[in-house]
RNA sequence: GGGGGCGUAGCUCAAUUGGUUAGAGCAUCGGAUUGUCGAUCCGAAGGUUGCGGGUUCGAGCCCCGUCGCCCUCGCCA
């Protein structure tokens, strides 16, 4: 490389008129016109034009050479341009560099698909060549933001006092919760190190240790199946701090998404960020973690349908069961086929049916249409429209069964109307917290309780009694943060008395002798001084993809793998050497694939 | 493990009811071209229709299997 660059590709303005500069890049586009060469140079900042004239004989002869994706240098004077010559698209625009010398630094093999292309590209083939994906805007911007954000992170850590902490990668198995990977250890054959799921017990140590205030941009692995938000391995802000409680963490959070939505976004959020208790959550969206960018909210309408003339409400409404409504607005244009479409929706997540009722409409106003319209008297009628607060035009979507059936099918089918009827209103940005959890909740399979969070969480100190009494009912000093209906983040208040966590422990079904297995280092840092403390992790990969309105985390994760956990660059994962696994004292049951 | 969608040239797509030699744009290569900026014009080359099997006189299209990718349920303390 003869050319050394004085200056990047995205940053020459007219007030540079005059300078000789060097630019290094890649040919992004040519244009030759036979007596005149152009070629648009990219780098991470930005575009130039570079402009060959036949006069510098060398520089326009390696000029008309150049092809996309090319490596080039170019020196040359930077030249105002003129009139139509300007483009207004380009930040660079009004600009030009005059090529004097030019040096083809390396020529690049016709690309399997062009990084400037206005097509979608198919994903695996942009993972499979992922380098060229990264040379396309999208993919720029979405790094360059992530690293803003990352780095915000980090000072607003430090300004308010965190340490910046490695925890282990290599790691303890502790089959609780998600499916570890495991590594085989090589000194302990028949042993394995597994990765961590989290670091959580890692920075519970660390507040034992006296580090008082703890973060790390930590990497976490997960064997479990991927979605368009979930990867095998992703990442969090890790934190955790010593001598707090709630309001604490809740507070440093919301600080700290306001400022990034502030330097990174733009957007000035309204503090404090509304705050929902979990019951309130469920009861008026189905889910805890609602959407709360649109209403269509749940009615619970038990006690009407216990004097209902239809006898599925009545029996479940009597029967210890409910019967909750949602009231679509203007959803009395659904056609017959819509509503088969949800009623199987509804059925799929566990639903007996949807009944539905319209109101309005072909059946006139004031009066209300479909299969069980005729077991509803006019006065029972106005009652449910007060209920339900809707009226003529609109759709009311009913299901009668146990509390956790109907919360679960009206808060799907509500998201899945919202999504339908384009209810959703663009560039709004719904922060939420979500508060006093149950701690537990039970396993009916092994008929036992299992930690709804994880055993480590403190109960409200109003709740530790019923721990003895009603398990149920203990609330968990736990919060979630909710954006737009998608759970970007969940913390908690940890147990820091042993006494407390060996109760847990007993109520999980976990025995003395179990728990000093799995988690001996804890219990024990718990005996010799534990300060209280709390913490949280925010997905940053889900969050990242948030602020840039990307579909999936892999827009935003430089080498992502596929569905199948796979990275199509390297191959991974692929079949070892037999010596390998001779090594790690370990065999494969199915026959290993030819490495 | 279950449900759904997709797979045709390097890329993005088309191909009537199963019917002639599987087409187009971009990219590539050659030529023309002195103000373009998704340059333009002329020409060329480019195909195991993911793979395997079957049905048929005949399969890109239908059937079975398989592989890959995507969405989703289960799963993700």
């Amino acid at each position: 490389m003869q050319l050394k660059r004085t200056n990047n590709c995205g940053e020459l303005r007219e007030q540079d008129a005059g300078k000789q500069v060097t630019l290094t890049g890649w040919v992004n586009s040519y244009r030759d016109h036979g007596g005149v060469v152009f070629v648009d140079l990219r780098d991470r900042w930005g575009l130039t034009q570079a402009v060959f004239h036949p006069e510098h004989a060398e520089a326009y002869a390696i000029g008309r050479q150049l092809r996309n994706e090319d490596v080039a240098g170019i020196h040359g004077r930077v030249t105002a341009r003129a009139g139509t010559a300007i483009n207004p698209k380009m930040p660079t625009g009004h600009i030009e560099v005059i090529v004097e010398r030019a040096e083809l630094i390396n020529k690049a093999d016709a690309v399997p698909f062009s990084p400037t292309s206005h097509d979608v590209v198919n994903e695996d083939t942009r993972l499979k060549y992922r380098y060229l994906d990264l040379r396309r805007r999208p993919m720029t911007e979405a790094l360059v933001l992530r690293h803003r954000v990352v780095k915000i992170m980090r000072d607003y850590c430090d300004q308010h006092g965190f340490l910046e902490i490695e925890t282990p990668i290599l790691y303890k198995s502790t089959p609780e919760g998600a499916r570890e990977f495991l590594v085989p250890s090589r000194l302990h054959a028949g042993q394995f190190y597994a990765l961590p799921q989290s670091p959580q017990l890692f920075k519970q140590v660390l507040m034992v240790g006296g580090m008082d205030r703890y973060m790390q941009i930590a990497r976490c692995f997960r064997d479990e199946d991927l979605r368009a938000d979930r990867q095998p391995e992703f990442t969090q802000l890790d934190l955790e701090m010593s001598f707090v409680e709630r309001e604490d963490v809740i507070e440093l959070i919301t600080g700290l998404i306001v400022r990034l939505w502030r330097e990174v976004l733009g957007i000035e959020l309204p503090t404090p960020f509304k705050r929902m208790s979990w019951q309130e959550a469920m009861d008026r969206f189905g889910i805890d973690r609602p959407d709360t960018r649109f209403g269509m909210e749940l009615a619970d309408v038990s006690n009407w349908a216990a004097q209902s003339q239809f006898a599925v409400f009545r029996d479940a409404a009597v029967g210890g069961g409910c019967v909750k409504m949602i009231a679509v607005p203007g959803g009395g244009s659904l056609s017959r086929k819509q509503l088969d479409a949800l009623t199987e929706e509804a059925k799929k997540l566990g639903a007996k049916g949807l009944a539905w009722i319209k109101l309005g409409g072909e059946a006139g106003a004031g009066n209300m249409g479909g299969p069980i319209a005729k077991f509803i008297t006019p006065g029972q009628q106005q009652e449910l429209r007060r209920l339900t607060s809707s009226g003529d035009g609109d759709l009311l979507l009913a299901v009668a069964d146990k509390q956790e059936v109907a919360w679960r099918v009206l808060g799907e089918i509500r998201q899945l109307l919202a999504r339908q009827l384009n209810m959703i209103p663009a560039n709004r940005h719904d922060f939420l917290w979500i508060v006093d959890f149950p701690s537990f909740e039970r396993d009916a399979a092994a008929g036992r309780y299992i930690a709804r969070h994880h055993p480590f969480t403190a109960p409200l100190d109003e709740d530790l009694e019923l721990l003895k009494t009603n398990p149920d009912k203990v609330r968990a000093k736990a919060y979630d943060i909710v954006l737009n209906g998608i759970e970007i983040g969940g913390g908690s208040i940890r147990i820091h008395q042993r006494d407390v966590q060996s109760q847990i422990f007993s109520l999980l079904g976990i025995s003395p002798d179990e728990a000093q297995k799995k988690f001996a280092f804890l219990l024990d840092a718990l005996r010799f001084g534990a300060p209280p403390h709390g913490g949280i992790a925010l997905g940053l990969d889900r969050l990242i993809m948030l602020m840039l309105n990307r579909a999936s985390i892999r827009e935003v994760i430089a080498f992502p793998k596929t569905q199948s956990g796979s990275d199509l660059m390297t191959e991974a994962p692929s079949p070892v050497e037999p010596r390998q696994l001779q090594d790690l004292a370990i065999a494969a049951i199915k026959p290993l694939v030819k490495a």
